[in-house]
RNA sequence: GGGCGCUUAGCUCAGAGGGAGAGCACUUCCUUGACGCGGAAGAGGCCGGAGGUUCGAGUCCUCCAGCGCCCA
């Protein structure tokens, strides 16, 4: 970002020098670093702000020099130029295999003729880089490829540069690509360099650090290689030689940092042997030491790490930590150190020493954050205290570059996994499935959202969404407007239970000694089975489920239904207190799930509450008491609830306005014992003034709907009833449709055989309740006419 | 080439073998003392396709198609 702005700028980092790069580094980490403090501060992240560490403090500094040198002597870091790099030639840096982003794109395959040595047609061979044919050493084929079983051992010529090069025979060679004969490039391409080292053929190179073509490309040299390219395949065309040449669709390999197009080099690097840490790593996975959420992730990270490849751990930048290692100007000699050594060098005796210019990966300090932030090396009490920490919450892009590599450093410096669990959050994408990217304009800005919509209604839109089914999230600043409500909703609940309260304070209440409703009871288990809910799905890190528990709670149970039945119970003396303090109790207990998905609008409610403690942030969460939960009264209600819906649609139904009150009639049967208490909320919940007309005769004409047991009469005119007969057969089609489905299911002698007993017997019910409910509606039916 | 994920209402998604669901959007009604960023009532679905297992499949298995991600 830093060589962004000074491009802008018309500089390069060469024209500050080392010392002034670093202070331009240093002024925008102080910039940006504080815009993510401030994004993290508007989000409610709950950090301990007093340990923030940067990875260039003077102590985190220190952790890293530490770890090479350790790694250095204990003969895990070497220097090599043994193994091709990812080069970027704009970065003028190696980057490691895991910093390449790959991307189809279409390109081209020219086939190409060499000469046969003694004169003869030679072979012809396909190529996506004509460029690099300058620096050809080799042709190769498949030993077992038939067509040039022949042609192994002889020698042909490379076009324009006349090079004679022998034909070898290799299994790695893919028969099915091109004519199965490829050229072999050692300097330009990583199999090739493989392969020349197999068969002693020393690589040449024409593609320099610059990504121009270097003097050893002769006439091209000084060409961009993509210029080069074309400029190689047309003199190659000139001789004759282009056999022809074919569109092609080829992956090519881009620095994620810049997107230039990498090129594979042969450079002397520092390399970090990591083979014997990345299995012990996967060992603690495989083992279940460190388990991954979802569970799925744990495969690719132990995929990762059983296959994992020399790591270059230098760069040639100019930022970051300088690699620990002293050259003797003498002799040449390394010796790896914290600082500059004082005695003499061990090789000869010289005392004039150079840092080695190269700085290390980012990551490769990064893989000490676990406890290189707590303090090692050194052992204290933070260390101690917080290592390993309980878990980790990251993108799945990370797992490699990051999680993996934690996983090593702790086990290699702590001897211990740095973290006992790593949640693998989706990924946030746009509406049209894209990633966010500054490029693209798909970003969301945090702080913009908040601004909107407030950051709680940020935070429930994104975590409501964050499921383990899938890997990514798509989202869009109109889902946010959508839970905005819901905090508005839970406010304004509050302002409710407040005023009810009153001067009233339910903290100095005996719980056990007050009267409880009905309705108290119900919405006590109803909690219950929340608290229950959502601690469960906390512990999964399923995410969306404790939040659409509490949305489904809070919204759809507390509001909509208890606090509508405690308006009538408040206005009761004998009820008051015990709704009251179930009132609070309930909101109070709902906040405290809620808050660590919506911190801002629960603390605030629970202050605007009676309340014990300084902040929600350290309230006690809720504790289930299973004995909280009552089947029978939950029955009631549900039962309760349909009888209102009935009504309300019934009403709807007949256009009543709801100033009016209507008068119902309920056949409840065996019912009417748990529905006559509920009748005054009957009234407030549906406008109805109910009577038990059990025994008694059908109001006529009336209007009915059948609940499970209960028969809902509504007396009403002549034509309203004849409006409402439609309604009425159309529900006796659809019971005698769902008869017809359970009687044939029962009927099935394999069903009633195989099924388990209580699924059997849940059939019998529901057949039992369907006659029930089709003998009422025909009864119903018939009595119209 | 190998692996992983997805395909359910117009949109975004739940649904881990027995009655197809939520939020938003849509239609109708509602200035009732928490909330119109609200309330009530509705409409809307060959659960991607084809086979198989099972008394029973949106759910398990196989194959296919499409979309996306990762690794080589």
């Amino acid at each position: 970002m830093v060589e962004r702005e000074l491009a802008r700028e018309g500089l390069r980092r060469e024209d500050l020098g080392r010392e002034g790069f670093e202070r331009r580094v240093w002024q925008w980490v102080e910039k940006y670093g504080q815009i993510i403090y401030t994004q993290l501060e508007r989000l409610g992240v709950s950090c301990d702000w007093d340990r923030k560490v940067f990875t260039l403090d003077p102590d985190y500094a220190d952790a890293v020099l530490e770890a090479f040198v350790r790694l250095y002597h204990r003969g895990r870091i070497y220097r090599s130029r043994d193994y091709m790099v990812n080069w970027c030639p704009r970065c003028g840096t190696a980057i490691s295999d895991l910093e390449v982003e790959y991307e189809e794109v279409e390109s081209a395959l020219w086939y190409v003729r060499y000469p046969g040595a003694d004169g003869s047609e030679g072979v012809v061979v396909a190529t996506q880089r004509p460029e690099t044919i300058l620096a050809d050493v080799a042709v190769a084929v498949h030993p077992e490829d038939e067509r040039y079983r022949g042609l192994v051992g002889r020698r042909v010529v490379v076009p324009l540069v006349d090079r004679v090069v022998p034909v070898v025979a290799d299994r790695r060679v893919d028969p099915d690509f091109g004519t199965g004969a490829v050229k072999i490039t050692p300097g330009h391409d990583p199999l090739d360099y493989e392969i020349g080292k197999d068969h002693g053929l020393a690589p040449l190179v024409v593609v320099g650090p610059d990504g121009r073509m270097t003097q050893e490309a002769g006439a091209f040299a000084g060409l961009d290689r993509f210029e080069a390219r074309e400029r190689v395949a047309s003199a190659i065309a000139e001789r004759g030689l282009v056999v022809r040449r074919v569109p092609y669709r080829t992956r090519v390999g881009r620095c994620d940092r810049c997107h230039t197009v990498i090129e594979p080099m042969l450079s002397e690097q520092w390399f970090c042997d990591v083979r014997e840490m990345a299995q012990r790593a996967a060992e603690a996975i495989r083992s279940g030491r460190v388990r991954f959420f979802p569970e799925r992730w744990a495969r690719v990270a132990v995929d990762w790490l059983d296959n994992i490849r020399p790591w270059c751990i230098s760069r040639q930048l100019w930022w970051g930590h300088r690699i620990p290692v002293w050259w003797c100007e003498a002799c040449g000699h390394p010796v790896a150190a914290k600082a500059q050594p004082q005695e003499g060098c061990p090789a000869c005796g010289g005392r004039s020493w150079r840092q080695d210019p190269d700085v290390l990966d980012t990551w490769f300090s990064s893989a000490l954050w676990p406890f290189a932030t707590l303090g090692w090396p050194r052992e204290t009490a933070d260390l101690r205290y917080f290592y390993p920490t309980s878990v980790l919450i990251t993108d799945r892009g990370i797992i490699f570059l990051w999680v993996c590599r934690m996983i090593m450093f702790g086990l290699e410096f702590m001897g211990e996994v740095p973290f006992h669990h790593v949640y693998i959050n989706p990924t946030v994408l746009d509406l049209q499935g894209r990633r966010m990217s500054k490029s693209l304009g798909t970003g969301v800005d945090p702080l913009q959202a908040v601004e909107r919509y407030g950051a709680d209604a940020l935070r429930f839109g994104l975590v409501v969404r964050c499921s383990q089914a899938q890997q990514d999230l798509r989202f869009d600043e109109k889902m946010v407007a959508d839970t905005r409500n819901f905090a508005n909703k839970i406010w304004n609940a509050t302002r409710f239970v407040r005023r009810s309260l009153e001067r009233w304070d339910p903290q100095a209440a005996d719980p056990a000694a007050l009267r409880y409703a009905t309705p108290d009871v119900w919405i006590t288990s109803r909690l219950e089975r929340t608290v229950q809910a959502v601690t469960a799905a906390y512990e999964a890190y399923e995410f969306d489920r404790a939040a659409r528990a509490l949305y489904q709670f809070l919204w759809s149970e507390f509001c909509d239904w208890y606090v509508e039945m405690s308006k009538v119970l408040l206005a009761d003396p004998q009820a008051q207190e015990a709704t009251r303090y179930t009132l609070w109790r309930t909101l109070d207990a709902g906040l405290r799930l809620l808050h660590p998905i919506m911190p801002f609008v629960t603390e605030a409610a629970w202050q605007a509450l009676p309340h014990r403690g300084d902040s929600i942030m350290v309230a006690s969460w809720p504790a289930a008491d299973p004995r909280r939960v009552h089947e029978e009264v939950e029955a009631e209600v549900a039962l309760f609830q349909d009888v209102v819906r009935e009504v309300r649609s019934l009403r709807a139904d007949l256009h009543l306005p709801p100033s009016r009150t209507v008068s119902v009639q309920l056949s409840a049967g065996p019912a009417r014992a748990s529905l006559e208490p509920l009748a005054p909320f009957l009234r407030a919940l549906a406008g109805a003034e109910v009577e038990f007309g059990d025994g008694k005769a059908r109001p006529r004409p009336s209007a009915v709907a059948v609940v499970g047991p209960v028969e809902v009469r509504v007396p009403l005119s002549a034509d309203q009833a004849q409006a409402l007969a439609d309604r009425a057969r159309e529900e006796l089609r659809e019971v005698e449709q769902e008869l017809d489905r359970v009687q044939a299911r029962l009927q099935n002698p394999e069903f009633v055989q195989r099924a388990p007993a209580e699924v059997v017997e849940a059939e019998r019910d529901r057949l039992a309740r369907a006659r029930t409910r089709r003998d009422k509606l025909a009864g119903y039916l018939s009595d119209l006419r």
